[in-house]
DNA sequence: ATTATTTTGTGATATGCATCACATTGTATA
DNA sequence: TATACAATGTGATGCATATCACAAAATAAT
């Protein structure tokens, strides 16, 4: 646990918006920790005062769902976590979990909120955040219920490869129990789906090496259902 | 269309924030409009500069899904809508449709983000809507996901009849095929189950007549899926 | 290294619900 | 009031995918 974060900008649009003062007393009020996969940052239902920014690593959000776990999204660096919480009765209304290697501020709210009302440009930035969070949720939700089990495979897949890891090829990031809780299936159905991409060429599967090597016939199959 | 809306806050507590001179520049800056039961009051894919406040009524979020329409939520006045819109692109992401009367505020964005940037207490209440937007986004996938036909739909009726019209008696604010594209079904099996649930001695149906006689049985159905 | 434990692959079977098809009722329009 | 059109009720059938039941790998613990 540091306590020297004096360069730790919440995101670099962010912190270039920060007056002196304002990022100064930032600084002074926050910690920044390092956690490895696996461990949980934000634990729904628990009491807590701080906003979460993820400096570098990856992260899931999820919660638990009537029958099972679910997860709501994957998340990268840099953004925040935990403003439902702390805006509202300071219970943690979700679950975060690293995915990755993780380097995570923890900003106390009154902080985060003096800084909010002080700055117009940041408050702007936050509001924008969450604006495009509530949209991205809409069309996520949307997507899941009225696509097959193929398409959101596929949407997973295109996700991880164009928003998380800027890559054709990568080590998918998490274990089939919780693709199945992020794509609405069981873990069964997970393993045939992505053999059968294998099999139909789409993919190439070593373990949990994955190179996408139809990204056209990946991207009919997200279409298609 | 009239322009007379001095008496118009935009919901009783966020008036009460609003100095006399915001509230005064927000007067100026906004029309008031009446819509009809069916009548189009967001579009989605149209060029807005507006944020839209419900005033009273009744109104359906919706978008297009990649099969077919996609109604995210019912909300009810007092509320705001379409601010993803205005700090976006200005393109309007989804629709809303007026389900009821329905009275609507339209204000301009620049003077909406006037305000916001001069009152904290204003902005403070936004950002903490779209928290809560956030939040409800992720159960209501969460669950919609995770239940099955009748859980879904025994939720739908909980709300309408806790959250919306609070009465145990109501007559349905929808038709069968927009129940069926807020539920995830089909029209088909919401006609199903709502028959399914009278017989079940758990509503009383009439037409589109609703009346709740066993909410504690509802309650389970919601829960066991 | 060896054993225990978690993760993954794959068949067989069961089931919830979509879809199709059409009758029936309700509601707007001429 | 008659006619057209939209909304609803209900059966029969098919299909996507959950579930069950193991085997096989991979990973962790001893």
């Amino acid at each position: 646990m540091q306590n020297d974060c004096k360069n730790c900008p919440f995101n670099s649009k962010a912190a270039s918006m920060l007056s002196d003062c304002s990022f100064d007393q930032l600084s002074e009020n926050h910690l920044v920790l390092k956690f490895k996969k696996g461990d949980s940052i934000i634990k729904q239902g628990m009491y807590s005062t701080n906003v979460v920014f993820l400096r570098t690593g990856l992260a899931k959000i999820h919660l638990a769902g009537p029958y099972h776990e679910q997860i709501v999204k994957l998340v990268k660096a840099p953004t925040y976590l935990g403003l439902p919480t702390t805006f509202g009765d300071k219970i943690n209304q979700y679950s975060v979990t690293a995915v990755s290697e993780v380097e995570v501020c923890f900003i106390d709210v009154e902080v985060f909120q003096t800084i909010l009302n002080e700055n117009h440009a940041f408050s702007h930035e936050i509001v924008l955040e969450l604006c495009r969070n509530e949209l991205e949720s809409f069309h996520r939700c949307a997507n899941r219920t009225q696509k097959l089990l193929r398409g959101n495979m596929a949407d997973a897949l295109l996700e991880f490869s164009d928003k998380i890891f800027m890559s054709d090829t990568f080590t998918l990031p998490l274990s089939q129990v919780e693709l199945a809780n992020l794509v609405d299936t069981s873990r069964e159905s997970v393993s045939r789906i992505l053999t059968e991409f294998d099999k139909d060429g789409i993919i190439q599967l070593k373990g949990k090496e994955i190179q996408i090597t139809n990204k056209k016939s990946l991207q009919l199959v997200s279409q298609n259902g």
